[in-house]
RNA sequence: GCCCCCAUCGUCUAGUGGUCUAGGACACAGCCCUUUCAAGGCUGCGACAGGGAUUCGAGUUCCCUUGGGGGCACCA
């Protein structure tokens, strides 16, 4: 194949929030595009009306473009091969789909939908795989016009070979042969003369001259349905490659159909805009997502966007499906947050803790960045360890403060020490509180982790913070005094 | 029920007949470091689904069984 050939694209249904699965396959699809130098194309597969939701295009668009999956043509950017909107194309549909109506390929059939559950529902209880009976199939022109006189309106079905084999070839599973009484007339045209997925999908990708189909494996069964579309129309089928499924952590079953609310456990992202949310990083997102069933070597896991465009190959997807692991996610998002540059971070921590309605300022974050970096997984878990910096007030259980060992007179006692020392600091930079902290507990025979755990919780609120020193000179003496004086007046009331 | 696909540690995977007493990563456990929590360092736990066949030799090839996944719409 000549490399300046290839065209794939990406083909979402508008129904519903852009999926992690989606996303891995849309990233193949780009990094397999980019690495032959070829087009990325995507198509907005709108044919269903009755599942179209509204919200389901921005979504996708958005969600694509945080990833950094840009595309070559479609919404948005155009392309000499538009529209990119299926339902722009319909007149494009019937068209061909008439074309094999002529040619005896296809025919139309005015079986209603009730008729055909119930011949399925027949078919089931009597053990036969369920499937179209082909009632319409050899109509007289008489009987036609009969149905049209009563106003029906027909679907337009594809005459599917009774006998025989139909086989194809998958780049990544091989040669696949099904016996043709498999495969039943599949509709081509609905009745509200749009097009179902399967004549759509082959005309355009035949129209937009795709060189190679990236989708999951949950397409691998109409494939060969696909194949007899091509013939009938005489056109060459693309190049077609069936990427595993992303199961649910469990590994039982599609992540895509994993039940959101798990008892006792909290609930996971699956949207795309969901791991936006929850902190997840772009970089490390296409990173792991890149993982999920393909693999470089089995050794390099940590890949820059352009490595991953010059490694990726076919080759190196994997056959059977893999569990999406959260675990290894945050992992991978935690080191990715680890690399990132000081003002970087901070810059997306700010954006983080404005939406979580905190009044926090750039300088103050940005101080508090070498503190925290290292602590967190996501972008969100930075607000426990940040929040306290940007409030008037901080509101804690007071018996938070008392320390193992001391007792809450103990505790009491450790704090006003501790406030005399701190207020009477000329400096208040890290060095000196460190110092100056350090000397005191042992001047006043205190373990360090009771006497520097009472100042953290009064100053945080929390038993989990950042390093203190740091903390406490970011803060500010005025502020730290004030929280221990507050603290210590606590304490003594609720003793 | 029928059809298709798949099968290495709990998970993601490396492995394309001999270098495999099976390598890496996540998770988990222990130790070190340590003001909390992390990060970091070291160590440990842990897999070729089962059975046949081919071969001098099989994780690697073939068959069967089992298991898992997907599909069987006027949805994509």
């Amino acid at each position: 194949m000549t490399s300046d050939t290839v065209r794939v694209r990406f083909a979402p249904s508008p129904t519903g929030y852009f999926h992690v699965g989606g996303a891995r396959t849309a990233l193949y699809n780009w990094l397999f595009a980019r690495h032959h130098g070829g087009k990325f194309i995507l198509r907005i597969e709108d044919t269903d009306r009755t599942r179209y939701q509204p919200q389901a295009l921005p979504d996708l668009l958005e969600a694509l473009r945080w990833l950094g999956l840009c595309w070559d043509e479609g919404p948005q950017v155009g392309g000499g091969y538009g529209p990119y909107y299926q339902s722009d194309r319909q007149e494009l549909y019937q068209e061909y789909a008439q074309q094999l109506v002529k040619e005896g390929h296809a025919y139309p059939c005015y079986c209603s939908p009730e008729r055909l559950r119930q011949v399925r529902e027949e078919q089931r209880a009597a053990g036969i795989p369920p499937g179209y009976d082909r009632h319409c199939r050899d109509l007289t022109e008489k009987e036609i016009a009969e149905y049209e006189a009563q106003g029906l309106k027909p679907v337009i079905r594809l005459a599917a070979p009774l006998e025989g084999t139909t086989s194809f070839d998958d780049l990544l599973r091989g040669h696949i042969t099904v016996n043709n009484r498999q495969l039943d007339d599949m509709v081509l045209l609905k009745s509200d003369g749009f097009p179902t997925y399967h004549l759509a999908n082959v005309v355009d990708d035949h129209l937009m001259e795709i060189t190679h189909i990236l989708r999951g494996e949950e397409w691998l069964s109409s494939v060969p349905k696909h194949v007899l579309l091509y013939d009938a129309f005489g056109w060459e089928m693309p190049v077609q490659a069936h990427l595993p499924t992303i199961l649910d952590p469990s590994g039982e079953g599609k992540l895509s159909k994993r039940k959101k609310q798990t008892p006792g456990k909290k609930e996971m992202p699956t949207f795309v805009h969901e791991f936006r949310e929850a902190g997840y990083l772009p970089e490390a997102m296409v990173n792991f997502l890149a993982l999920v069933g393909w693999a470089y070597d089995g050794q390099t896991e940590f890949f820059t966007r352009d490595e991953l465009i010059r490694y990726f190959e076919l080759e190196g997807v994997s056959k059977s499906p893999s569990a999406f692991s959260y675990d290894k996610l945050e992992h991978m998002n935690a080191a990715y947050i680890r690399e990132l540059g000081q003002n970087d971070l901070a810059g997306r921590l700010m954006r983080v803790l404005q939406e979580e309605g905190l009044d926090a300022d750039f300088e103050t974050v940005l101080q508090a960045v070498p503190l925290i970096q290292t602590r967190i997984r996501t972008l969100k878990d930075a607000i426990p360890l940040l929040d306290f910096f940007f409030v008037e007030e901080i509101d804690y259980d007071p018996e938070l403060l008392i320390q193992k060992g001391m007792g809450a007179e103990g505790t009491v006692e450790a704090l006003k020490a501790a406030r005399e020392i701190l207020a009477a600091m000329e400096s208040f930079d890290r060095e000196m509180l460190e110092a100056t902290l350090r000397q005191a507990a042992k001047d006043l025979d205190l373990g360090l982790g009771p006497f520097f755990g009472g100042v953290r919780v009064a100053c945080a609120g929390r038993r989990v913070a950042p390093p203190l020193f740091g903390m406490l000179a970011i803060l500010g003496q005025v502020t730290v005094v004030e929280r221990l004086d507050k603290a210590i007046r606590l304490l003594a009331e609720s003793a």
